[in-house]
RNA sequence: GGCACCAUAGCCAAGCGGUAAGGCAGAGGUCUGCAAAACCUUCAUCCCCGGUCCGAUUCCGGGUGGUGCCUCCA
């Protein structure tokens, strides 16, 4: 079997990836908790849980950290808007966060910590900062000495000068150096803040994943990443602040996600051009944008377009369409077993191993999606010869189409619900229609349960009733 | 200015040295009372120009076009 395969954003390499113990610690950046999460939210959120399910899929027990930034200027503007809380705004939109997620089939990660939880930490590490000679206070601020940290660059690949160069005009003078950022921020009035040695504040955004990486995974961690507008600055100051603090690598992997484009623009905040994850969901459903992120390889660009959703939309149906095929087929007059069994089961292990051997390298889900489909086919296909397969065949490939599915996090089965009486009725009522050849009836009652969402299909082997 | 990434059919998207996976859409057919679903068939010399090689979509060089980071952002 071969090994998993992750492209390091440190080396810009595809790696073999093994955990440094028997548990793959990964941190993921977790959203701001000002707003619902937007698609490119949700892209970053969907690559992680499926780097998680698929680690485990291949016997790897994994330690997932996602934390919330419940502590930012954003939500201290919307909280200053409404006239609530900061914490009632975070708090508000954490469960958001966890509605769209669950709902996205994300699974919960094994903390989620927020930011307001570990300010003591926080506060402890900056103080080593300072004792070590890589940070300075200055009037209540707190900063890092960029140039304190020789290896400053080496996640962006820049060196320190030329990112120097390419610096804006920095407007605060209180700052040694135009690349020091913000450990501590000193209190504004009406801002939350915290006691510290250097007067009430704030953490800054940085030190606050620096700090929950270690206070949740350790001092050097398995996999850290997100998107990848986070790898500089948010990563890079991560990697000084950690290693200049603790002496050891702070994490062995990086792997950053690539945008979701509107117009084949990065989609962003300061564009606009945005999409929050649930209107997306009210027109395509959230399975749609999960197929959507899934379809193409986690780090390449992805355009978000109605054409490619509604693609995204059939292509999942077709997927569930099977399933429910088998689920009838189940339940139909099949035999238990067939002298092909074998052959056919063992063909299905073909899958798999197709399956394992592009996701991994490097999660090729695009890849791992096509083989669903080429197993979907190799079903259909079965189903529709004459020569019908056995139940206990149908029972390996719908378990197999369940598990592939699973690693990506894609629901294979409709909630249906209970078949209420009343369909029941009207089915059979228009069963009874057709057999006296009174397709006009027949066809109105199929036109009305169409209406309720509920379509019909004549199959060999009975009615076959479908929901969407 | 510095540092990266990308260019494959109508749309999306894999492959990355041996002559193009998969999905959506389209066309034709089978099945069906009609449908639906499904199945079968069909739909690309991989941006351009050089080079290396027996052989390049895949490697190298040069163009052209697009995107991103260097500023809060997944």
């Amino acid at each position: 079997m071969s090994q998993i395969k992750l492209y390091n954003t440190l080396t810009r390499q595809k790696e073999v990836f093994k955990p440094q113990g028997d548990t793959a610690l990964i941190y993921g950046c977790g959203p701001t908790v000002y707003n619902l999460f937007h698609i490119g939210n949700a892209r970053m959120f969907v690559v992680f849980d499926v780097l998680r399910r698929y680690l485990e899929y291949r016997g790897i027990k994994v330690k997932y950290v996602q934390n919330f930034t419940d502590v930012d200027d954003k939500i201290i503007k919307k909280a200053n808007e409404e006239g609530k809380t900061s914490s009632e705004i975070a708090e508000r939109y954490i469960a958001e966060y966890f509605k769209d997620a669950d709902a996205l089939n994300i699974r919960r990660a094994d903390v989620h910590p927020r930011a307001t939880e570990n300010i003591r930490q926080m506060i402890e590490l900056i103080e080593t900062l300072i004792e070590k000679g890589h940070a300075y206070a200055v009037g209540g601020d707190v900063y890092f000495r960029t140039r304190s940290f020789p290896e400053y660059g080496k996640l962006s690949h820049q060196s320190i000068d030329d990112l120097e160069s390419g610096a804006r005009i920095d407007v605060d003078e209180r700052k040694e150096d135009p690349l020091d950022f913000a450990l501590w921020k000193a209190a504004k009035p009406g801002e939350p803040s915290w006691q510290s040695p250097w007067g009430e504040g704030r953490p800054g955004w940085h030190i606050e994943c620096s700090v929950m990486a270690s206070t949740y995974l350790g001092k050097t961690i398995d996999i850290h990443g997100g998107g990848q507008d986070l790898a500089f600055p948010h990563h890079e100051n991560e990697i000084a602040q950690s290693e200049a603090a603790n002496g050891c690598a702070f994490s062995r992997f990086w792997l950053h996600n690539g945008y979701i484009n509107v117009d084949n623009k990065k989609m962003s905040k300061s564009l606009g051009n945005f999409f929050m994850t649930r209107d997306a969901a009210e027109v395509y459903g959230y399975e749609a944008i999960r197929f959507f992120i899934v379809s193409a390889h986690y780090r390449s660009p992805i355009n978000y377009t109605p054409e490619v959703m509604k693609a995204a939309k059939a292509s999942i149906e077709r997927i569930k369409i099977c399933r429910e095929n088998i689920n009838f087929l189940m339940k139909s007059g099949l035999p238990e077993e067939n002298p092909e069994d074998c052959a056919m089961i063992s063909e299905l292990r073909g899958f798999r191993e197709r399956f394992i051997e592009v996701m991994d390298d490097d999660l090729n889900t695009a890849d791992g999606v096509a083989v669903i489909f080429d197993l979907v086919r190799k079903i259909n296909t079965l189903c529709a010869q004459g020569e019908p397969p056995s139940k206990r065949f149908l029972k390996a490939a719908g378990d197999l189409l369940d598990e592939l599915c699973g690693v990506l996090g894609i629901r294979t089965t409709a909630d249906n619900g209970r078949e209420d009486e009343e369909i029941k009725a009207l089915v059979e009522k228009r069963n009874a229609a057709r057999k006296a050849r009174d397709f006009k009836t027949a066809d109105e009652i199929r036109d009305r349960l169409k209406a309720m969402g509920i379509t019909l299909e004549d199959t060999p082997s009975g009615v076959k009733i479908v929901r969407k």
